[in-house]
Formats: structure tokens, C-alpha cells, sequence
DNA sequence: GTCTATAGATGGATAGAC
DNA sequence: GTCTATCCATCTATAGAC
């Protein structure tokens, strides 16, 4: 598991021995992490969507400040482990997170539109959620590729599609 | 891993004894693996970018006809296996078949520059980069929600900023 | 509360019969 | 070439000293 008791807690200072006092077992150290990596990322982003500037500005900032390409989305890889989706208590965090993620930049994409910085026919809850695919989908290929370009490329692709015939 | 002689092969009929006649150990089987599903997902791209009609309408066919959602990407999967990428034998299938789909989407997407069909400022390696990791980064989402549906509403959204301003 | 064993389960790999 | 049986390493979890 991504989140196995061994890799990740006994690495984290402490003998295996003594985690058993604070936590009951492999799932209860699986949720602690994974609730603890869900709002870690969720706070990074609120942090840039909340910038002062146009719509475009902040999801630019947003797009541009995800680092450590190679290692992915810390709730992200977790949507990959079999053991993890299949639990449903281990799940909700990740679905919240994108949840929260794609209502958050549907939010700022609205506020853009209002403003008149984006057109008004765009489909805000769909392009939310290409934008928070498009991050997931750049780590994959980065990875994928052993380099930071494609999910470079692929940032830069979506941020000229939505400010395409229309300088913000 | 996700391609463990055990879950992959032992459960493709034979038992793991037998196994071994054939494949050396856990990493040739896996290298195996890899490049059967590299080969698949390759073609099946093919056969719907190569398919008649307009720049746009080839690329909504790839888009549209994804399909096991909550399966993922059997080459995307695999991306985010550390035992997979760490070793470069069994990530450059990985490497080699999305720097091939992007290529073709980049195709693609000049050849509907060239019939007008797309603006002319678009820029196509950063659009096919998007457009890929829309794909992977949707499958991300769905597993993560279990649900079809942000997968969905991903491939809307970038076919709407694709065609935004210009009816093709 | 944290440590060092150590038990039990699982997965990878080999041996040898057929 | 495929099977069963078995070894070995790894990982989860527990026991008990300190």
C-alpha cells in the first residue's frame, strides 16, 4: 500500500513497534496520512486561489506553483492504490479534496466571467474540472517520462485554450 | 506492483510454477506486461485519430471512446508504480507511448489549423500535452470520486475550450 | 511510550515429479 | 511444459523488557 505502515511511519523517526500505541493498525495509519495529505494540498491551493488578481492570474499562480512534479499529487497518487479507493472511509478524503478543488476553481472562473475576463458561454464546471485533470494528468505523463516538460506543456496548453481570444 | 506475477499471471490461468518456463522472473514478466498494454492502448488511440473527419471531431472520438473509467489507463497505471519507473527498461514503454500520442495529437491538431477549422494561433504540442493529461488526469479524478462523472465532465471541457469562438 | 525480538501471513522463486 | 510442494524474503502485528 502506498500509505504501508513500514515505508511511511517507521521512515518517519519511530520504531514500527511503538506506532501500534498510537494508531490500532495499517488502516488507521493509512486514514491519519491520507487526511493529513488531503489538507496539506487543499490549504497549497487556497493559498493560490485566494491571490488578489484576475481569474486567470490565480489559476495561473495555482498552475504554476505545483513543485516536486516527479513525485505527483500527494492525494492524487492515492487514487491509484487498489487498497486505498476500495475502502470507502480511505476514498472520501480524495473525493472531497477534488471536490473542493474543482467547486474552488469553478468559483474563481465564475468570478472571471462576472467580471468579464473570460467569455460568458464558458462551461465553468467543466473547465474546472479539466483544469484539476489537467494537474492529475501532468504528473501521470511526467512520470511517465522522467521530466518536468510534459506537465509544463500541458499546463501552458490549458492556460493559452482559456485565455484564448482574450487577453486578461 | 502492479504487474506481480501473482495478481497478473497466476490469475491468467496457468499456476505460477509453470510460469517460470517462460518468463525469467518478476521483471521480465512485467516488461511483458507493459509493452502488451503499451501496444494496445496505442493502437486503439490510432484507430480513432486516424478515423474521417474534422481535427475536432477525431479528437472528441478518442475522447468519447474511453472507456473501464474506474479501471484507469493500463499505461497510466503504471506510471505511478515506483518499482515501474524506477527501472528504465520497463519505463521507457511508458515514455515512448505518450510522447507518441502527443505527437499524434499534434497532428491532428495542425491539420485543423491548416483547414482553418482551428485558430491559427493555437498552440499545438502545449494543446496535445493538455489534452492528453485531460485523459489521464480524469481517469485520477474518477477514481478518486468512483464516479464516471468527473472523467466526463474533464473531456467536455476541454472539447468546449478547444472549439470556444469557432463552430467546427 | 519506545524499544527489541518474534510470530504469522503473504508474495516471489525454485525443485522435482509427472 | 505444467503441476505440487517448499524455501526464502518481506511486511503486518504482537509481546514483553525497559
Amino acid at each position: 500500500m502506498a500509505t504501508s505502515p513500514k515505508a511511511i511511519q517507521e521512515r518517519s523517526g519511530v520504531g514500527q513497534g511503538s506506532m501500534y500505541h498510537h494508531f490500532a493498525g495499517k488502516s488507521e495509519l493509512a486514514l491519519a496520512a491520507v487526511r493529513r495529505n488531503a489538507a496539506e494540498v487543499r490549504a497549497e491551493a487556497e493559498a493560490e486561489l485566494a491571490a488578489p488578481g484576475t481569474a486567470v492570474d490565480r489559476i495561473a499562480g495555482y498552475l504554476h506553483r505545483q513543485r516536486d512534479v516527479l513525485r505527483g499529487c500527494r492525494v492524487g497518487r492515492l487514487a491509484h492504490d487498489p487498497d486505498i479507493v476500495a475502502i470507502p472511509t480511505l476514498r472520501e478524503p480524495l473525493e472531497e479534496t477534488f471536490e473542493w478543488l474543482q467547486g474552488r476553481l469553478a468559483e474563481v472562473l465564475s468570478e472571471g466571467q462576472a467580471r468579464g475576463e473570460l467569455r460568458a458561454d464558458l462551461d465553468v464546471e467543466a473547465t474546472a474540472a479539466t483544469i484539476a485533470a489537467v494537474v492529475q494528468g501532468g504528473y501521470v505523463l511526467s512520470r511517465a517520462a522522467n521530466a518536468v516538460e510534459p506537465f509544463n506543456r500541458a499546463i501552458e496548453g490549458v492556460l493559452g485554450l482559456l485565455t484564448a481570444g482574450r487577453r486578461s
